[in-house]
DNA sequence: AACTAAAATGTAACCGATTACATTGTTTTT
DNA sequence: AAAAACAATGTAATCGGTTACATTTTAGTT
C-alpha cells in the first residue's frame, strides 16, 4: 500500500519546530489506522506524542535501515563511506542523542563507575575524586558519587542501590565501622570488580590500593622519638576498618624499637573531628604525667588539638610536638604548621579508575593484582620544631 | 500444545543455582525450536545464556503474566494481596532486581538528577552536596555529580553529558568563567527543571537559590567599618559570575555609606585560593599607605591572608583587621580566629533537591519561584578584634 | 438464578538501540 | 561467462519493564 500525504502547516515557527512536526507526521502516518479520514492536531499536543530524534526518524528520512543508522552512527567501518556521512549530518541537524537505555538495556553494561566513600569533608577526598573523575571522563565513563557517612549500615544500602543500578565497576572507601563484605558478595558472584581504595579491607578477595601505613605510623612515630619525645599520645578512632589498625600498629612498632613501652592510657579514641582534636587536648592537659609528643592519625584532628594544646597554655612544638596525617591543606594554616605524612590523594583516585576501566576494557585484569601500594611521605613542619 | 518437561541435573551446588538451572531451563524451552530432541548443555554454558532474574522468570515460576508481576513490585492497590504475597516473597527468595534501564526506556525518566559543582574543595560544597544527597537518597533519586573545575568550557561539556544521560533535574552551581547560559538551552527547551544553587546567573530563565551577596558584602565590610577601619582592602576573583560581583558591590556600598572613597587600587584578584590570599598578603604589605582592613571574599583565600599578614609582621587584627567568607571550618583553625560571612550549606543543598523533586513529582511548580534567598549572618571572631 | 458492578488478571504493543543472520549488489577470479 | 569473494544494507529478534485495553473472576444485588 503507497500513500501519498500532504502536510499542511497553520503555523512553522523555526526550522527545528518544523522538523518536529514531520517527524510527528511521519509517527502519526506510520501508527495510524487506515480507518481514519480527517485528523486534527495541536502542535502542542503533537510535540507531546513524539519529541525525541531516534534512529527510526533518520532512518525513515533516509530511507536506510535502522540496522544501517546504527552501524553509522557507531562508525562501524562495514557502512560506506558515503551513507555514513548522510546520516552524521542529518543526526547532527536534528540535534540526534542515542538513547542510553536502550543501549544499556541492549548491551546489558551501563558506561557507569559506582564511588563510595566515607565523607566528602576533607580535601584527600576531594583530590581523590577529582583524580577518578579525570580517568573516568576522559574514558567516556560516568560516575555515580555517595557518601557512607561512616556508617556501615548505609555504606552496605549504597552498595545494593549501586548494584541495582547496574554499575561495571565499584571504587570502595570504607566507612570507619564496615566489619564485613558481605554487600560485596553480590557483586563477586556476578564478577563486577571492586576496587578498594585508601580505607581497603583486610581480606584480600577484592583489589586494594593504599598506601603502608603500618610503615607510615612508624615513621611519623619515629619522628618524634628521634626528637627525643617519649611519652607519646596517639589520638585515633576505635574503627573495625584497617587503615588506622595500622596507623597504631606502627606507633606501637616504633615505641618498641625505641623501647619505649606501650601505655594504652596514651591512646586517646575519638571521631577524629576537629572537635575530637580540642577533646584530646584537654585529655592530653588532664594527664598526670605531662605528654611531650603526639601523633594524630589525621590533620584535621591534629590542627584542632594543637589548638587545644595552645588553648591549655602547652607550646608546641616545645612543650608537646605533633604530628598529623594526610598533608591537608589544613596543615600549612594551623599555627604551627603540622607535621604530617603527605600522601598523593589524586594520583590514588586516578590509579584507582584507571585499573578499573583497563579491567573493563580488558585490557588488564585487576583480579591478579592483589594491593598496590602507594608512596607516603614525612612533610617536617614547625610542629616538631 | 503442552510440554512435559525432565530436567535432569547432574550436579547442584546449592540452592541458589539450582534456582539458576531451572530458570535456565525454563527459559530454554520457551525459546527453543521443537525440532531439537535432545539438548546438553554445561552448566557454565547455561549460565552464560541466562543470568539476571526478570519478572518473565517469577511470572512464569508463579503461572501468572508478567503484567501482575509487574504490578505486584510496585505495589500497585489493583493486584490481589495474595498475589503480591506470592511475588515479594519470590521476589525475595531470588533476589530479584528491576532493570533500570528496561524501566527507563519504557518510563522515557531516568530518576536522576546531575549535580554540576565548580569544584569540590570546599566544606561549603561538601555540605551542599551532603544535602541534595540526604534528600534524593530519601526520595529514591541517583546523583551524578561532576565537576566544572571553574572552566565555562568543562561545565558546558558537562551539562551536555547529563542532557545525554537524561537526567530528570540540573542543580548547578556556575564556574567563575560562565558567560552565558547557552548550554543549559537544551533543558529550556525540553522543560527539563534546572535549578541554580549558589553561584547562580543573573539572568532570570531559571530557579536560583543563593543568599543576598550584596547586603553580605556590605555587612562584612560594615563590620570593618564600624571597628574604625577605613582603608580597607577587598580580596576577590575576576569573576563573570554574579556572586563575587554582588559581594563586592556590597563593599563599594558600605565605603560609601561612610564617606569612604572606593578605590580600585586596593581591590586585589586572584584566585581566591591560600595560595591567592598569601599574594594579596605580599601585596597589601607593598602598598605605600598601609591598608587597615581587608575583607576577603572566602576563607581559605582569607585564612593564607591571614598567615601571609603575619609572616611580614603585621599583627591581625591590630594592625590589619581581617573578615572573611563562608564560615567554613578553617576559619575557627586559623590564628586568630576569622570573623567570617555564616551561610547553611546543608540547608542549600536539602532545599535546591527538595524543590527540584517537589517539581519533578508535581508537588509544586518550581518555573513560579523565580528565587529563594536564604539567611546568611555575620560571624564576629577575633580576626576583627 | 440471573444480572451487574467491581476486582483481578491477562494480552500485547511499546520504549530505542544492537546485532546475528539473511539478502542484495559489486568486484574479482578462473 | 560463471563462480566465488566481498561489500553494503536490510530483517527481525532481543534486552526487561510498563501500561492501555481486553478478558476473566468474584462479590453483590434483585
Amino acid at each position: 500500500m503507497i500513500f501519498t500525504i500532504f502536510v499542511v502547516f497553520s503555523e512553522i515557527k523555526s526550522k527545528e519546530f518544523e522538523t518536529t512536526l514531520i517527524f510527528n507526521a511521519i509517527w502519526l502516518v506510520k501508527h495510524l489506522s487506515t480507518k481514519s479520514l480527517s485528523l486534527q492536531i495541536r502542535p502542542c499536543v503533537m510535540s507531546r506524542i513524539k519529541k525525541e530524534v531516534t534512529i527510526y526518524d533518520i532512518a525513515a528520512q533516509l530511507d536506510v535501515s535502522v540496522a544501517t543508522v546504527s552501524r553509522a552512527l557507531r562508525d562501524d567501518p562495514v557502512v560506506s563511506v558515503k551513507t555514513k556521512k548522510k546520516v552524521f549530518d542529518l543526526a547532527e541537524k536534528y540535534g540526534y542523542q542515542t538513547n542510553q537505555f536502550a543501549r544499556n538495556l541492549r548491551k546489558q553494561q551501563t558506561n557507569t563507575i559506582g564511588v563510595i566513600i566515607p565523607r566528602l569533608n576533607s580535601y584527600f577526598m576531594a583530590a581523590v575524586i577529582a583524580g577518578i573523575e579525570q580517568v573516568a571522563n576522559q574514558a567516556g565513563y560516568n560516575l555515580i558519587i555517595s557518601q557512607s557517612s561512616e556508617s556501615a549500615e548505609r555504606e552496605s544500602i549504597n552498595v545494593r542501590t549501586m548494584f541495582n543500578n547496574r554499575v561495571d565497576g565499584l571504587l570502595v572507601s570504607l566507612s570507619y565501622h564496615t566489619n564485613n563484605l558481605d554487600s560485596f558478595e553480590k557483586f563477586a558472584k556476578k564478577n563486577i570488580p571492586v576496587i578498594f581504595f585508601d580505607r581497603t579491607p583486610e581480606s584480600n578477595t577484592f583489589t586494594n590500593i593504599r598506601i603502608n601505613n603500618v610503615q607510615s605510623g612508624y615513621e611519623a612515630t619515629k619522628h618524634l622519638l628521634s626528637k627525643g619525645r617519649r611519652r607519646i599520645v596517639h589520638v585515633t578512632v576505635s574503627s573495625t576498618e584497617s587503615v588506622y589498625r595500622e596507623r597504631f600498629r606502627g606507633y606501637a612498632q616504633a615505641l618498641a624499637e625505641f623501647g619505649v613501652p606501650l601505655d594504652m592510657n596514651l591512646v586517646y579514641l575519638g571521631d577524629l573531628s576537629p572537635e575530637s582534636g580540642a577533646a584530646a587536648a584537654k585529655f592530653i592537659h588532664a594527664l598526670p604525667q605531662r605528654p611531650d609528643g603526639v601523633f594524630v592519625a589525621n590533620d584535621n584532628c591534629a590542627a584542632g588539638c594543637v589548638i587545644g594544646l595552645k588553648a591549655h597554655g602547652l607550646r608546641v612544638p616545645d612543650d608537646i610536638a605533633v604530628v598529623g596525617f594526610n598533608d591537608d591543606p589544613v596543615s600549612r594554616i594551623v599555627d604551627p604548621n603540622l607535621t604530617t605524612i603527605h600522601y598523593p590523594g589524586h594520583e590514588m583516585g586516578e590509579l584507582a579508575a584507571r585499573s578499573l576501566i583497563n579491567h573493563l576494557n580488558g585490557a588488564a585484569d585487576i583480579m591478579l593484582t592483589q594491593t598496590i601500594l602507594l608512596r607516603s611521605d614525612l612533610v617536617v613542619r614547625e610542629s616538631t620544631g
